[in-house]
DNA sequence: TTCGCATTTGCGAATATTTCGCAAAAACGC
DNA sequence: GCGTTTTTGCGAAATATTCGCAAATGCGAA
């Protein structure tokens, strides 16, 4: 189900510099679960808070103490393994494994995912505005998911 | 310098229903007066966290609670004012009356902006993707600035 | 493998941050 | 102006985050 197996988030964490632990590969392998299958019609939630990282993982008969969640976050987004995200008035992390892109919706809070397939080659052109290299950016939309927008039309 | 007086302050607030009080005002000046001008090398800081906010409120001789500053930011977020970015540790608020843009630096963490002019169109086609309205969205460029790829490539 | 060094972890405690309830104050419509 | 509704400040509680340090662990070299 997960597109990180042990093997693979090991080998990940050592070509991103990272020294490879137990509580680390937990964090790897939750957040990569979080993206699961995508067959919901709204896709579930792949953006963890800290908090949530600790809950779920100590929910999974992992034994990690919150500091380490917040050190562990910190080190990868460094490393450029996670991304931050602002939902609510939470910080969320989501694997950055690949290269995705993701839609907040300021009102419900809500993330969708979108895969750098459907976003094709329409994100080069604004990239070169910027200076950043396609390699290593990631877009987020912001702004009023269509269904809440419904709402507030009303 | 400000892209917003006084007086315009005070018809944003009341055109997204929020009710215009002596320290909603203040947010919003502040906010607009962190976009100023925008001929440094490496521009200023545009978005501030809740407690930069309270911090420079203060300074600046004002007299408003802590707590008021967090029901204003989240006041302000649901109208549509203000713009959550995540960075470094920390959310931060930008000012959103007109659709803007970021790249965030997921190492140094700065925030550049970018107009809508530099934009152009180059956005629409992306937006059509989340099925997200261009009217209210907004698009954030998460990676590693060119100064900071720089660096990590050393 | 085993050893030694550098890094990471857990723990406990110190700090920050954020939320809440409530009475007083301020805003808005009439 | 007047009454109603919303917002504010305050104090305190609940959460969240960071820190220092000793013990544990990972990793490279021998």
């Amino acid at each position: 189900m997960a597109m990180l197996d042990e093997r693979r988030a090991r080998e990940l964490l050592r070509r991103s510099g990272v020294r490879r632990t137990a509580q680390r590969v937990a964090v790897l392998l939750l957040l990569a679960s979080a993206y699961g299958a995508e067959e919901e019609p709204r896709p579930q939630q792949t953006h963890l808070s800290s908090r949530q990282i600790h809950d779920q993982l100590v929910a999974g008969g992992a034994d990690i103490d919150p500091a380490t969640v917040y050190r562990t976050v910190t080190a990868f987004e460094h490393a450029g393994l996670l991304h931050a995200t602002a939902t609510n008035r939470a910080i969320t992390y989501g694997l950055a494994v690949t290269p995705h892109h993701h839609a907040v919706c300021t009102h419900c809070g809500e993330v969708t995912e979108i895969s750098p397939d459907e976003l094709g080659d329409r994100l080069a052109p604004l990239l070169e505005v910027t200076g950043y290299s396609s390699a290593d950016a990631e877009v987020t939309v912001h702004g009023l998911c269509p269904s809440c927008r419904q709402i507030l039309d009303a």
